[in-house]
DNA sequence: TTCTGTCAACTAACATGCCAGTTGGAGGCG
DNA sequence: CGCCTCCAACTGGCATGTTAGTTGACAGAA
């Protein structure tokens, strides 16, 4: 079943056509409108997009070594599966990069940064009294990226995004839970009283606590949803 | 002035053309073989490797998402340059992964893994005795990677690796110091004691002394090779 | 009914032709 | 003498034709 809105997405891009569609297709997978499984066809997709095999090509491949999609040559290529093994290990990674930001950013915080981060922490308290939970999602995503970009270091929080692309996809099978964000909420104000506080180790510890949640929701997704899963 | 080594190379490995295509060139890049700055022409390259442009254009896109090459739309590609931002980044990517590694390794670590970590470090200590720094480069490459592979996420390793590219292409240009790698034995064995006494925190805090000597023995780099580094 | 061998249709991989944007230098103008 | 303009050659991006490998279904034998 043709996505006519990637014709239309890949239209209101600029830069060359191939980043484009890559851009499309990642965007499409990480949200499962592309379902994990689902074979992707050259043919059908230049089809789709009006344009050639090239560039569709290009993107491929660098989907797959992003490790989105599984080309199997002179055969298929299909949008990769979830792997448990995977996912813990791409949880593993991302709790190393985001608790050395936090210890980092702890000890070297400005007022500036303060500032910004109590912001936002305001702005998802509206949002979770407003059920805008869609809200709420982008503004933990933002506050993640702000203390990781706190570290001086522009190119962290592409890293650590990259690192983990599986993980934000698995998490978009997540079934908003009634509390949920309240109590991430809660965990967000910890870790940011650390970081009032100077106090790196707290820091550190509160996001480690705070990260560990989001893998233990994940792993029952396997149940639910056995076919977006590699068989292993 | 081509490489005729290239074509040799890619002879002798199997799979896709673009894949070795790939290896190939991230190979020479990361050896210095081809000179950050220098410009790589589509053209020739193909006519040295005896191919056409359509797999030289997919290895190419790959190593422009590794940031190894910086392609010019419509103009000209050519070897990335190193930033010293870029290195510190890595750097601080790289040590926060491998003390999350070494930290949990440390607390769970078996007999086996402990005798594999000793052996490796016997076989360093006799190839300096040797003076046999390339082997003992190797070797202490290994240690590593056994310290990240005991984390029980086989894709850690090449993670790590992944994110620390331009590291290991910086770490090309060291010049051999006199003492050097007995000093950098004298760690590992810290690190590998902090390991034996299940000892998180101290593991932790030996590799990461152990990583910071790197980024500081690669400043001064840019003073030696000015055409290496981009004009900042 | 089940297993196996064969073949046709489909796929990704590769080669090649074409086009548009960039660049650097030559030549003319101030 | 210096600066600006313009043009030609070269580059990477895209389209398309061709090739080789895989797969799955169908037919025939056990």
């Amino acid at each position: 079943m043709p996505n006519p809105t990637l014709a239309l997405y890949i239209d209101r891009l600029e830069g060359p056509l191939g980043q484009r569609i890559y851009a499309a297709l990642r965007n499409a997978i990480l949200d499962i409108t592309f379902e994990p499984g689902m074979i992707l066809r050259k043919g059908a997709l230049c089809e789709q997009l009006g344009v050639s095999r090239s560039p569709v090509s290009e993107a491929l491949g660098r989907l797959s070594s992003d490790g989105l999609v599984d080309i199997i040559p002179q055969s298929a290529t299909r949008v990769s599966q979830f792997s448990l093994v995977e996912l813990r290990e791409e949880s593993f990674l991302r709790e190393a990069v985001e608790v050395a930001a936090v210890v980092k950013v702890a000890a070297e915080r400005t007022e500036d940064q303060l500032t910004r981060l109590t912001r936002n922490l305001r702005l998802q308290e509206l949002l979770i009294d407003d059920k805008d939970f869609q809200g709420f999602f982008e503004a933990d995503v933002e506050f993640h990226e702000l203390i990781l970009g706190f570290t001086g270091f522009p190119k962290v929080v592409a890293a650590a995004g990259q690192m983990s692309l599986q993980l934000r996809r698995a998490r978009m099978l997540l079934l908003p839970e009634e509390g949920r964000p309240a109590e991430a909420l809660a965990e967000h104000h910890s870790i940011l009283n650390a970081i009032r506080a100077k106090d790196p180790a707290a820091a550190g510890q509160a996001v480690s606590m705070h990260l560990g949640q989001l893998i233990e929701r994940i792993v029952p997704l396997q149940r639910q949803h056995p076919g977006y899963f590699r068989p292993s």
